[in-house]
RNA sequence: GCCUCGGUGGCUCAGCGGCUAGAGCAACGGCCUCGUAAGCCGUGGAUCGCGGGUUCAAAUCCCGCCCGAGGCUCCA
């Protein structure tokens, strides 16, 4: 519904004639009313008893404000393009003008259907012309929950599957020597709760220069600084490494789409409510909350041979969207806008979407072990409906074993979801809240939705069962869960740090004096040339401050260079794997080769980027702090 | 979205109706030229989140909004 709202000395109007047969019975002659609200009101398609209701009930606060207590309801279509039928919007100003006087306002109400002229003089103070678009504001959510309704209604078993392949429900289960399996089994059940506090993750992606909160932007869409870029950028290029050497077809696809799309509308409307919207012309698109739709619009009009299958196409998308509601929002665990690698497989029957599958969750745990991410780190939660599991029992029963410890298992009586099958590694962190790294699931529904078909022996088109899998989750929750742990081990004692590869500086040189700035600077330049990244604290401070910084900034090497290093010929290096019990670092001595070798050794087969940011230290601004 | 808590120099925080809004860190200037987690002195820097209201007087009390966190809910 669309409402201008004039605060009005006087208007006079007069029905001329009727525009359409269902136009009300009226009086032919001249109305003048005196001191009032004129709204010229547009009933829109959809448009409800509520909607007429909360139009009057946001009203009353103006009227009590400009002091007026008269309105005058003049049907006007000309607000909007998308009008509701004649007997609607009828039936709808009615309801505006009975609820109306239920609220003591005193209505008058011009009649409908008729061509009409009239004058209007208005008031100039600032609040006299107003605007209004009203909606229930619940709208979508209703359609939405209609959507879900007969799915909320079926019921979930939770058991927990042991690595025998039996299950038993939660309630039975032994928790000892699984705590972790035990929060995130309650968490995901029941949601039990914690302490207040800010994720130790946001401190720390902040203090260590990463990712911030971006004010000007939407909530959940973050600002990444230069360590934090390279980071994440890292990370982009090992998971598709991963996911090319399994064989993917790495693609790019547009971030939005037309709503109005035939293929898309259905997939889409499920979740109406949690989509960014755009305008273009007159035209509405959505950004994408995921790589399903470029992929399967690309595979849809692709020529598909059963000798091709399984087919894999891959994407990491920059960005993908999901407006969560605000109170979801938490750090780099829940975003608005976020990094998905997603690889899709089509495979010709469920015996090769299993093999398949298997292949796949091979390749998760591998990806989440470059982060140093183990499954004592992670906890497998499995979905699936009865169905799935008495006809493929052995199937589910090999995850868990190929995974090595007892996984929650969510069974449904019917499937009301697109997939029968589905697992995530779930993360657990300090705050005791579970999120899913990596998943996979079988979509036994998409394919036929989107049109994707491919040619068996016989010649026919068939519908293949499609894959959909992140090898790694979202790279921001990648992130998060290192910095996680990483501050799960500060409190168990330990230095916290990030793996090697990803460390923004790896070795930090540190001269005793300025005496020595041109050995730090020259031994710089051997370490990049070997592609390590490498930089020097050039900036007047003690030797000690800065040691303590590096410390500070995780890095894992320090070096410290005065006469006795130029002197032997050695490097003084202070290794932060060996600090143990908040004692500082260990000190040990080195050849240049042997730190260089060292290095790549421990980041072998992990890509490398040079950090983009000055070598010397006293050329970087502080982005934080 | 709802409920609760918070927002004060770049950062972390103190002040919670009444002197010119403070401290530490950081930045800047200078001294120091240093051997593995904080050297010393000085200077500049604040529309107290934004808007409105109450009051002789508002960072402080009230209302609305924005941002963050926690809870509820949700997580294709």
């Amino acid at each position: 519904m669309r409402i201008l709202q004039l605060h009005s000395n006087h208007i006079e109007y007069r029905p001329v004639e009727k525009e359409i047969p269902s136009a009300e019975e009226c009086e032919q002659r001249k109305y003048r009313v005196e001191e009032l609200i004129v709204l010229f009101t547009c009933v829109e398609k959809g448009d409800t008893v509520e909607v007429a209701q909360k139009a009057i009930n946001d009203l009353k606060g103006y009227l009590d404000t400009v002091k007026s207590n008269r309105i005058l309801i003049y049907p006007y279509a000309h607000l909007s393009s998308n009008l509701a039928s004649p007997d609607d919007a009828l039936r709808i100003l009615k309801e505006m003008e009975s609820h109306a006087k239920t609220l003591g306002i005193e209505v008058f109400r011009a009649p409908f259907g008729w061509c009409k002229e009239f004058s209007i003089s208005i008031k100039g103070h600032p609040l006299a012309e107003q605007f209004r678009t009203i909606t229930t504001g619940e709208k979508e959510g209703e359609i939405v929950s209609k959507a879900l309704e007969a799915e909320s209604k079926i019921k979930s078993h939770w058991l927990i599957m042991k690595l025998d392949g039996s299950m038993v429900p939660v309630e039975e289960f032994d928790f000892n020597g699984h705590e972790k399996l035990k929060i995130f089994t309650e968490y995901e059940i029941s949601k039990v709760r914690a302490v207040q506090q800010v994720p130790p993750h946001v401190n720390l992606m902040r203090k260590l220069e990463l990712v911030d909160y971006e004010l000007a932007s939407d909530p959940g869409n973050f600002r990444w600084y230069p360590k934090g870029r390279l980071i994440k950028s890292l990370i982009e290029l090992y998971v598709t490494q991963k996911v090319i050497d399994y064989g993917g077809m790495e693609v790019e696809t547009p971030i939005m789409y037309d709503l109005e799309h035939p293929s898309l509308a259905s997939y889409l409307h499920r979740f109406p409510a949690r989509q960014y919207i755009l305008k273009s012309d007159d035209k509405e698109f959505f950004l994408r909350f995921s790589a399903c739709f470029g992929q399967f619009l690309m595979v849809h009009d692709a020529q598909i041979s059963y000798r091709q299958l399984p087919l894999r196409i891959y994407e990491l998308t920059r960005y993908s969207f999901r407006r969560e509601k605000s109170g979801e929002l938490a750090g780099l665990r829940r975003l608005r806008g976020f990094t998905m690698p997603d690889v899709h497989a089509m495979c010709s029957d469920l015996e090769q979407a299993k093999q398949e599958f298997l292949k796949r969750f091979k390749m998760c745990v591998d990806t989440l072990q470059g982060f140093e991410l183990t499954s004592n780190d992670y906890e497998l939660a499995i979905r699936f409906t009865k169905d799935f599991y008495e006809q493929n029992k052995d199937f589910i029963i090999s995850l868990v074993q190929s995974f090595g410890k007892p996984a929650l298992i969510e069974m449904w009586d019917e499937r009301f979801f697109y997939f029968v099958l589905k697992y995530e590694f779930n993360f657990v962190d300090n705050l005791n809240k579970a999120s899913a790294l990596s998943t996979d699931q079988i979509d036994i529904e998409n394919a036929e939705r989107y049109g994707i078909t491919y040619v068996d022996e016989k010649g026919e088109k068939k519908y293949p069962y499609i894959l959909h899998c992140s090898p790694s989750g979202a790279i921001e929750r990648d992130i998060y869960a290192m910095l996680e742990k990483a501050y799960m081990e500060q409190q168990k004692g330990k230095a916290p740090s990030l793996p090697l590869w990803l460390s923004p500086t790896q070795v930090r040189v540190i001269p005793v004096s300025e005496q020595f700035f041109g050995a730090a600077e020259k031994l710089v330049t051997v370490l990049l040339e070997h592609e390590v990244r490498a930089d020097w604290d050039d900036r007047p401070l003690t030797m000690q401050k800065k040691v303590r910084e590096a410390e500070m900034d995780w890095v894992p090497y320090i070096v410290v260079i005065g006469q006795k290093e130029v002197d032997s010929g050695t490097l003084a290096v202070r290794d932060r794997r060996l600090a143990e019990d908040r004692k500082p670092g260990k000190v040990r001595t080195m050849k240049m080769d042997e730190l260089v070798s060292e290095i790549k050794e421990i980041t072998r087969g992990k890509p490398f980027q040079k950090l983009p940011l000055p070598t010397e230290l006293s050329k970087r601004p502080k982005f934080y702090g």
